[in-house]
DNA sequence: GCTAACATTGACCGATCGGTCAATTAATAG
DNA sequence: CTATTAATTGACCGATCGGTCAATGTTAGC
């Protein structure tokens, strides 16, 4: 089929690299320099592999979701009691924007980079979160179908609540190197359950 | 006392600009050729007065947080129900951040793009978030004393949950141009209220 | 009026920005 | 082996980055 030689780095492998430095310094705070450094690739590698620094942040966006976010709200899937699995999840998120050095969610740092007026990246982004929104909503329907929460608890709000608070929590956790916050915001937030 | 010339602009009216600014775009992605456009003086000038980018961008956050902020969370302290005053604090959050080109919460800005690696910063986002707690947290505790929040509602978490959920509705609203999002959040917040 | 202290202007600095390209190497198809 | 196509390397581009500085006003104190 195609002649010539493969790539002598994995492009998947270089991605993830990108995503991580996107992750940790934003969008415009990072470099192509240190971005072909870290990849482990060269700069025309770069640029015909994944396009321009524009192409590259939307494709490092993609996989984030792909990987680290459908890996993280699995969770939710579980078999078992669904708010049990909320509650679980949000424990994790709490530990996890607890560390010290914890950077949030590359969605939330690239929604404070970003607005509408950049009409494609916004797109984006709401594709991107509005997977975290039906996560939830998931969950909370099948809770209410199970008979966890109340019938008239609307749901769809609630799905939008907890994609919020997770974005808030996920930011605040990056200024953060105790637990403190985190743990208040998981514990009102799960709080909130228990009662609707 | 000084000898030589006054200033030909207003410090503050100045800085006001480099807030717009930095709350638009954030820090990496605000230009110093931008800045003393925008802000309408020289580059000398502007060094000068403000000392250096990052030097800028902190005096930036002290005036966003003592007149934005300071002027939306005084809502918390009006008289009558400190209930009702949250809510309508939270309203007005809520169409704030549905409207087209709404930029967020400058803080919220500024924590996607440092992190505890930089502490200092991280010290100052710190700073300035724990005044949205607190103003939560006077709101609720007068709430309790006059009998609206239940006795055994822990309101330290209460008030970091609403800065957290607060947090995400201005991150989230910043790629939002349509209402039902933000509307959602709060209409999901404020129904925790009702039977704490 | 003279001078000392401040402000403003605009040119200028090296460094880095995102992006391109010619030259080379490497692998496959015929 | 040859020809062709792809991947890598590293030099290079103009533009912009944050920051500095000498020259030039401009004002107030003596």
């Amino acid at each position: 089929m195609s002649r010539g030689p493969d790539k002598k780095f994995d492009p998947n492998e270089a991605l993830e690299k990108a995503v991580q430095l996107f992750w940790a310094k934003g969008y415009a705070a990072t470099g192509i320099a240190e971005l072909q450094e870290q990849m482990g690739i060269g700069r025309k590698s770069l640029y015909d592999t994944f396009g321009n620094k524009r192409q590259l942040f939307i494709k490092a966006l993609r996989l984030y979701s792909e990987s680290w976010l459908r890996q993280s709200f699995s969770e939710l899937n579980k078999e078992g009691s669904p708010l049990g699995n909320v509650r679980r999840l949000m424990r994790t998120l709490q530990e996890y924007n607890s560390r010290p050095g914890s950077m949030g969610c590359l969605l939330g740092v690239s929604m404070a980079q970003f607005r509408t007026n950049d009409g494609e990246m916004a797109e984006i982004l709401r594709h991107h979160i509005k997977f975290i929104e039906e996560a939830f909503y998931k969950a909370f329907k099948r809770a209410q179908d199970v008979g966890e929460l109340d019938e008239n608890t609307n749901i769809r709000d609630l799905a939008r609540l907890y994609l919020g608070i997770a974005q808030g929590l996920a930011l605040i956790g990056r200024v953060q190197d105790a637990p403190p916050v985190p743990q208040s915001i998981v514990n009102a937030a799960l709080a909130l359950l228990e009662t609707s």
